[in-house]
DNA sequence: TTTACTTTTTAACTTAAGTGAACGATTTTA
DNA sequence: TAAAATCGTTCACTTAAGTTAAAAAGTAAA
């Protein structure tokens, strides 16, 4: 598990042995059920997420209603915007899965990177490229159709819509369930002809 | 114009006055033009933008159709995806308004970063800073409906309805122009009851 | 000032998403 | 195992967005 860890670090950082067993002895990973609760709107916390292996989500709960806006799976970090700026968190997370992860503080991260400058430079790497992502992610979503956006989740990350439930990917392309059914079988009906 | 700059700066990191004359010497302030094209799709660059004054836009060419997804203004700054990878770029870049702004490319970054190690920190608070802000936009606009994402608009950003072309700011919330003419009446036919 | 061009609005029509409700199917849990 | 809750699908209906076209308003150029 821990060769999942520094498998994604060495893709940004090479690390000696001692700094290995110095991330080691930090104690990061938890394993996490099928439903937990990682993070609650209005809790203050610390935490950042790096999912080795399983599923997290995040969702906020409008008018009674959840709305997950995205997902987390291997080799994916979130962190909180709370962390930030210390105020209560305005959604939840939890898991999809049974999950393994490193949890993570700005506490540790000033142990960690005081001995060891390179993780600055990581993340740096990590949140600009992070960044980039996400904005072209946006820029697709905010040019394409509900329809063209399933479609092309299918593509990227064909993965997602075999793991997570419906209801759930459907905010998450920003429709209702019921929408995201019909269009399921709108493009059912077009394929067979 | 320099004041914007080093007040900007300023909220992340101290500089003393050795350091900003080294940042003045390396000439970065240019004055655009409305309507010219920064940017192309297609061209290669290693150019960063940071908008001192004015407005400047990213949009694509998706089937012949102009489709405007950011805006920047006054403290914003856009970093092109292609600038990390080294790829064409996807998108065109454009002023909406006569625009001061400065350009940098890594070369000089990695000029002013060895010899002031502080701007690395500052680009790191600054892209996990723009990467949580991201993050909340993008959760807002999954959230919501074109009419909420208008008026949200509306009391976040109400300067830029008025300065920017409305066709442009129609695909920024994901829509045709059509609807948002549309919308916008039936926002002000509720109003008046 | 007339002309050309761009932008915004309006209209009619089509298509798709939102909403509320009902139906099995499955899963959870008591 | 029975009852309750959850989930995905379907249906009927409403509302809003996409599309195509044209008119009106605004802007810039000759």
């Amino acid at each position: 598990m821990q060769d999942i860890l520094f498998g994604f670090i060495s893709k940004y950082i090479s690390l000696t042995e001692d700094e290995k067993n110095a991330i080691l002895s930090l104690d990061l990973f938890r394993s996490v059920k099928k439903g937990t609760i990682l993070l609650k709107e209005g809790q203050k916390s610390q935490d950042d997420y790096f999912v080795l292996k399983g599923c997290i989500r995040k969702y906020y709960i409008i008018k009674g209603e959840e709305k997950t806006t995205a997902f987390f799976t291997e080799m994916e970090g979130l962190t909180p915007h709370c962390v930030k700026n210390n105020a209560p968190s305005e959604y939840f997370i939890s898991c999809v899965e049974d999950t393994i992860l490193t949890v993570t503080n700005p506490d540790m991260g000033v142990e960690v990177n005081t001995k060891f400058p390179k993780f600055e430079i990581m993340c740096r790497m990590l949140s600009e490229e992070l960044l980039a992502k996400q904005q072209i992610n946006f820029d697709e979503f905010k040019t394409s159709s509900p329809e063209q956006r399933y479609l092309n989740l299918l593509q990227k990350r064909p993965d997602l819509i075999q793991r997570v439930p419906q209801h759930q990917l459907a905010s998450f392309l920003g429709i209702e369930p019921q929408s995201l059914s019909r269009l399921r079988a709108r493009i059912l009906e077009k394929s067979k002809k």
